[in-house]
RNA sequence: CCCGCCGUAGCUCAGCGGUAGAGCGCCCGGCUGUAGUGUGGGGGCGCAGUCACCGGGUGGUCGGGGGUUCGAAUCCCCCCGGCGGGACCA
């Protein structure tokens, strides 16, 4: 694993994370394990957003950590979860634009295992391992593992194939005989039924690792990872009448700005701050990284920090006012996002357009 | 991963410091029928039936391992298994 020693491995791959389960399976398994596999399913639903950054961050953690890490174009379960109109060839073609993204988040691609549901839905041993899964359950348990979808959950209609889809992020996992479990921390309840059934299966138990959430800009509601009954199709709607609902890779400087001025800003305040989040989880990402605080003579002048730590402490004493704060993390993020979103633009700017067209139709 | 409840007879459970129990089931018999056992009567055997009922019988590493105690199914700790819930936000 590089020429890093095993603590740092483990450091690094534990850093920022909600929580891993557990701590000491996962350097136990570096130390005795080889080659560890991992991987991450994302439901591709529309174009990048930004809160899966935060994950595509972790995901390159890992992979320079010299896991093998396999990428899960989880098709098929987004047209379970009723993602893009039902319309499989639009699911596609989002999987490859997230695929295109993460090569522009310097993500060594070329090391990555890039596999469509698809690919296992046509192998009858991914069947019989479902089955098998779905044998050691109570129906009670694949309930309660199920992602609540969306806010009108109560009164949606369920089909059978909602039951289902837990069971295939168990026997994904399986299949593809993983040592580790990436996701955002709304994929814990599936991530735990795996770990529930896999040792009386017979299965490797995966280690789970999980990232936080961002909430959503206007500080109610979450921009998920997945989950949501409404995808990005009305995200993308709901963007053009409220501008400050969420960040697109595919926005421009411009729009990325006007968004975060307008998000919700409680002054002194860091929890639910989704300004804050965006600093914590994405600009100091990686610490320390020098950041400067531009601000006007009369408000304080400049400042110049290394850490998130010292900007939560400038912010929740007041010494920082929301207004300075959302500039300066407007600056570092449209300077995140601006390569990101040329780059696949550059790469892939037709399937881009094409999946624009039917998103925002 | 966290919390809670449960694990005692084949099944459902009671017992919760002082001789391991109940109901159901199961086995045997009672009961009914016999184109067989050369014939008729009787009985036995065999075979078949038997919802209920009656009599008798059968039931156990009290999930596993430690510990406390004169004594543990019972109290304490650890583990295993089952079930339910929780687990960013809602």
């Amino acid at each position: 694993m590089l020429n890093m020693a095993n603590s740092d491995v483990v450091d690094m791959i534990c850093r920022k994370a909600v929580e891993v389960v557990t701590v000491d399976e996962l350097r136990d398994r570096i130390l005795h394990g080889g080659k560890l596999r991992g991987y991450l399913g994302f439901e591709p639903s529309g174009l990048f957003h930004i809160g899966w950054l935060i994950w595509a961050f972790k995901y390159r953690d890992l992979v320079n950590a010299g896991i093998d890490m396999y990428l899960l174009a989880a098709t098929w379960h987004a047209w379970i979860n009723d993602k893009l109109g039902g319309n499989l060839d639009l699911i596609r073609a989002a999987a490859n634009h997230v695929v295109s993204v993460l090569k522009h988040v310097n993500i060594d691609i070329s090391k990555v295992k890039v596999v469509y549901a698809e690919e296992l839905v046509d192998d009858r041993e991914y069947w019989g391992i479902l089955i098998k899964v779905a044998k050691r359950v109570s129906l009670a348990r694949v309930r309660r593992a199920l992602t609540i979808m969306g806010r009108k959950s109560e009164e949606a209609e369920t089909d059978f194939s909602k039951l289902i889809y837990p069971l295939m992020q168990v026997t994904d996992i399986f299949y593809l005989d993983l040592d580790v479990a990436l996701g955002g921390i709304d994929q814990r309840k599936a991530h735990m039924l795996a770990r529930d059934v896999a040792d009386k299966l017979g299965f490797k138990k995966p280690i789970a690792i999980h990232t936080p959430l961002l909430t959503s800009l206007q500080g109610v509601g979450r921009m998920d990872i997945k989950g949501e009954v409404d995808d990005v199709l009305s995200e993308v709607k709901m963007s053009k009448s409220r501008p400050e609902s969420a960040i697109f890779i595919t926005d421009s400087d411009d729009e990325i700005r006007k968004k975060i001025m307008n998000a919700y800003c409680p002054p002194k305040q860091v929890d639910l701050n989704p300004v804050m989040e965006l600093a914590k989880y994405i600009i100091f990402y990686d610490e320390p990284k020098k950041v400067v605080i531009e601000r006007p003579q009369r408000f304080g002048g400049p400042l110049e920090i290394y850490t998130y730590r010292e900007l939560e402490d400038l912010y929740i004493s007041g010494k920082l006012h929301p207004l300075d704060l959302k500039a300066t993390v407007a600056d570092h993020i449209v300077d995140i996002v601006r390569p990101i979103r040329e780059g696949v633009i550059k790469e892939s700017g037709e399937l881009l357009a094409g999946l624009m067209s039917h998103v925002s139709r």
